[in-house]
DNA sequence: TTCGTATATCCTTCTATAAGAATATAGCTT
DNA sequence: AAGCTATATTCTTATAGAAGGATATACGAA
């Protein structure tokens, strides 16, 4: 999940994975598309490939890119956990606080 | 959407996420259930507060974080575009690839 | 007013990582 | 075989950001 989020977190890769969502690409694809230098894009597309999120397929010397679907679907399964945040039906739950406004009376220290 | 990843990715900051997921807490409760040192906490909520990830309610000298949803909606909807690759309709859907074959012929150099 | 609690901020490392440049490797094409 | 094309890797440098430690601020309680 973080490894997900961290390879997405970077705006080439980003872009990267966005261009995938149209389909699988070679390399020098999106070295023109993007607008990057050839080494930078392969630097990428390796954090992509050990995060899982993209795959290679040799084609002479091509390698086509493509996405796989896992760790995005692992994601949205994720964020499906938030959905009612913003189906209204969260609004002041913090039943959580009054819980702990008893709590904290009887160890008011930090600890170290 | 960058910067909603980019706040995530970092391991502290997702199990801060989590934590609000239940209700919003006071900052001394996190530090309490996550084992970080409380300066550290503020600064994990300070950028997540940047990233409009969480909201502050002052009640005293606490200061009570609550998630905000657009963030999270946004990042769902983006997802959503995805789903298809999970959903079998994809597989070698590379018919941009046909269409490259054709293009590089015209042009066959990496400019600069 | 003085003290303790809760939180934020500042400054200083330390580490991770992105870009740049150069080079290596592999496979066409002729 | 020679050269070109496509891609990966290595090394270096620059920068962002996470942790640590110390301190500042604000508020409530005695």
């Amino acid at each position: 999940m973080i490894e997900t989020l961290r390879a997405l977190a970077e705006p080439n890769r980003f872009q990267i994975v966005e261009l995938l969502r149209d389909g699988a690409r070679p390399v020098g694809d999106m070295v023109h598309r993007l607008g990057l230098r050839q080494p930078q894009v392969s630097k990428h597309l390796r954090v992509l490939s050990d995060a899982g999120l993209v795959d290679v397929r040799v084609d002479a010397q091509r390698r086509i890119y493509a996405l796989r679907p896992a760790p995005l679907k692992e994601l949205e399964v994720w964020i499906e956990k938030y959905r009612r945040i913003w189906e209204g039906n969260f609004q002041r739950l913090d039943g959580v606080l009054e819980e702990l406004k008893a709590k904290e009376k009887k160890r008011g220290r930090t600890k170290r």
